[in-house]
DNA sequence: GTTGTTTTGGAGCGATTGCTTCATAACGAG
DNA sequence: CTCGTTATGAAGCAATCGCTCCAAAACAAC
């Protein structure tokens, strides 16, 4: 009926994904989208819309792979606190290799950037939060069932404190480099549940 | 021997602040710091240099008034869990003030946008974190002192893991409206001190 | 007043921004 | 094959980017 597309769309956004990670919304210009999916200008309107829809696609294929990516570590076998603490180590070395370019949570640069600008940017974002809180909640109850975790306070509320500390300690990595540190709180934190 | 300024620099740093803080390095533009500075092009790039430099000042100043505001709500007088909750609560209600634009922590927006590509940005940020992480350490250390907080463990551990929790907290702010539950992280982080 | 030095406002530089236009190419349907 | 439809690449749109240039202006020193 017509001429088919040349390229795969998935493959074109998470090109999109990793320049938007990399150098964040305002830093990429439409010449670096194209230079990095390998589409012209015109395919890339034709297909996505513009620079920010094309963005807002990129948090959704960050929550389809790097969110899930975290989810699945949560779910590997071992204990709770071993679970939790692998889901930050992993997100904590991603954060300082240097051959990766330092480029830190997409989630969270988001959020610092756009997120109080543009309602659908937050609620993308809040989505991938969400997410991980919910199965981090699952995974502190699970450890209070086994009597790993002490049962007298409430999963959800130690969840969100698992969480603000993985989160915070993303932020300190941004500009700490000192990995025992970091690796420090979070076996502190661990402690203390 | 010459002409005067007719600005005040001090003056012309702080808007300059507050244009970065709100829309960020790369969304900020010179014609934009002309405008909130008042200055012309062509004052602006005489008295500073350029738009990277007089982002690098705004973080100076960031930490001037801003951070040491933070400082200063830790030393006011109080429990050492008070004057913890006090910075903590003053900081989220800034940060889900609508009325101030969702700004965030400019020093915590700079590190997701700027501080992988610039190393003079990432000091600057750096600055900020470690002040407030030493000054939460003779907080932490205070409380253990008068018995407050238990002596087991570290000051400076247990002020890394108040810190990290902070900074997630204000991470999730972005996106996350329950000024409830962010506080309810707040409490249960502190009871476990 | 004149001179010397610095600041100021405005025009505008070349480069880049997000995006559009359009002729051409590449297919499926008939 | 022809026709209808969509995708593609190249050129280029107006607007804006960070920044520079320069004549006029505003002072202090003399």
């Amino acid at each position: 009926m017509a001429r088919p597309r040349q390229f795969d769309e998935d493959r074109v956004i998470t090109a999109a994904m990793d320049t938007f990670w990399r150098h964040g919304y305002e830093g990429t210009s439409t010449r670096d989208l194209c230079d990095s999916t390998g589409l012209g200008p015109s395919s890339l309107y034709n297909t996505f819309g513009g620079k920010r829809e094309l963005y807002l696609r990129a948090l959704e294929r960050y929550y389809e792979t790097v969110t899930a990516d975290q989810i699945a570590l949560l779910n590997e076998p071992g204990s709770a606190k071993e679970r939790l603490r692998a889901m930050m180590l992993h997100s904590l070395d991603s954060d300082l290799d240097d051959t990766e370019g330092r480029r830190g949570c997409f989630a969270m640069n988001a959020a610092a950037e756009a997120a109080a600008l543009d309602p659908d940017v937050k609620r993308a974002v809040r989505r991938c939060f969400d997410r991980v809180e919910d199965e981090l909640c699952a995974v502190v109850g699970a450890g209070q069932s086994a009597g790993e975790i002490a049962s007298g306070r409430d999963a959800r509320t130690l969840a969100r404190q698992v969480q603000s500390t993985y989160y915070g300690l993303r932020v300190l990595s941004r500009v700490q480099d000192d990995r025992k540190a970091l690796l420090a709180t979070v076996d502190s934190t661990l402690a203390d549940l």
